[in-house]
DNA sequence: TGTTTAGAATAGACCGGTCGGTCATGTCTG
DNA sequence: CAGACATGACCGACCGGTCTATTCTAAACA
């Protein structure tokens, strides 16, 4: 008869928290593990939540992580929100506090789990059109944060002119991206370091 | 009885030729699909090669893509030498034809296949330590080759020498690297023109 | 030169396990 | 009673890897 004797795991409880439970441990998963090789069952099993759950909630793995993505998304841009307009601090400063905290967090975990977005990216771009464009489209948001900080900075004359501020946020990305990756491999956080003092000290400042 | 009579798949012939094959198509599906969505099976119909041969040649799969990382690296180092250490161009100009060369290749193919050594980077660098290692192996190994590059340019006085040719590698690398992924999931060549202009432009001019 | 034979290489059925996904059933709530 | 949600057995496909049997080849020996 099964009296829901809790001496089962905790169970998230509720109703549709069960569905952003599954968002959370799908994210942590899929960030340091990719696509791939992070099974649905796993995630189940982590959250001991059935099967039939999840199909209630999604209808495939590929449209689950889409949404993955945007959950991502949704507090990776709050993030950036608070970092790149931060009045508190100039348009340069804060592009300096976000390489300088990721440098932090990333450090702190022997540069494992680079970047969802990016690691998602080199796995999927080619696998799955819906993944790409969603990827896409949120690799182009951000950079068009980034790309309002740098204007910003160009405005006040703090940052180089001598490019169009959508053209330094780009190669800041990519930049900070290919850092990311190389430091994740050779499990050291030398290249991000080389990236923020050239960045810094040289293409920014002009 | 079976006579050996030709109604079979032309079969790669020759005895370690086999191996060579294996290594190859490995490559190229790895390059595109990634470690964990390249199948031996699949390989091995691709080039009509039973199981047994293909465990006869290699352990497992993880040595096997030891190999294949070492293969890629072999034909990719020999490239690098051939452009970085071109007489007929000076050190500048041999690395814009490196970037040059790679931008009309990916663009030709929408961006698709950026770097093997890129791809599986993400994608295995925390789920083997086996692989993390040869990656970074390979990854410093042609850093170096651009340093010496670099180096030469900076004593030519062609390259800004405000800092050491190392340094400077480490940069174009990352944010060529970076450039290429994300090339290939906006399929967009943009990124890597972006790049182009100011790291020729701007960084090493100095 | 012809015969034997060890081992390389071919061959593919088969293994346990896992994958993403389905479905019939049960329960809880409005 | 209707619909949201829970539950987990079950499905076929496929995964990496093993196993035994066979064929090919080249050196050893007569």
């Amino acid at each position: 008869m099964k009296v829901r004797d809790d001496k089962m795991t905790p169970r998230v409880s509720g109703k549709p928290e069960v569905r952003t439970a599954l968002l959370n441990v799908g994210m942590d998963m899929m960030f340091e593990k990719g696509y791939t090789n992070t099974g649905i069952q796993e995630i189940l099993t982590a959250l001991n939540v059935p099967k039939g759950s999840f199909y209630h909630y999604f209808d495939s793995k590929e449209n689950y992580t889409v949404e993955i993505i945007r959950h991502f998304d949704q507090s990776y841009s709050a993030d950036l929100v608070r970092i790149l307009r931060n009045p508190k601090e100039t348009p340069l400063q804060r592009l300096r506090t976000y390489c300088d905290n990721n440098l932090t967090t990333l450090g702190a975990q022997k540069c494992r789990r680079g970047c969802l977005i990016g690691t998602l990216s080199q796995e999927m771009s080619d696998q799955s059109e819906i993944l790409r464009q969603e990827l896409s489209t949120v690799m182009l948001k951000w950079r068009d944060m980034f790309t309002s900080c740098i204007e910003e900075g160009q405005q006040s004359g703090e940052i180089c002119t001598s490019r169009p501020p959508a053209v330094l946020a780009e190669l800041f990305l990519c930049g900070w991206s290919g850092a990311v990756m190389r430091a994740k491999t050779t499990q050291n956080t030398e290249p991000m370091e080389t990236f923020i003092d050239v960045m810094f000290n040289v293409v920014l400042k002009g």
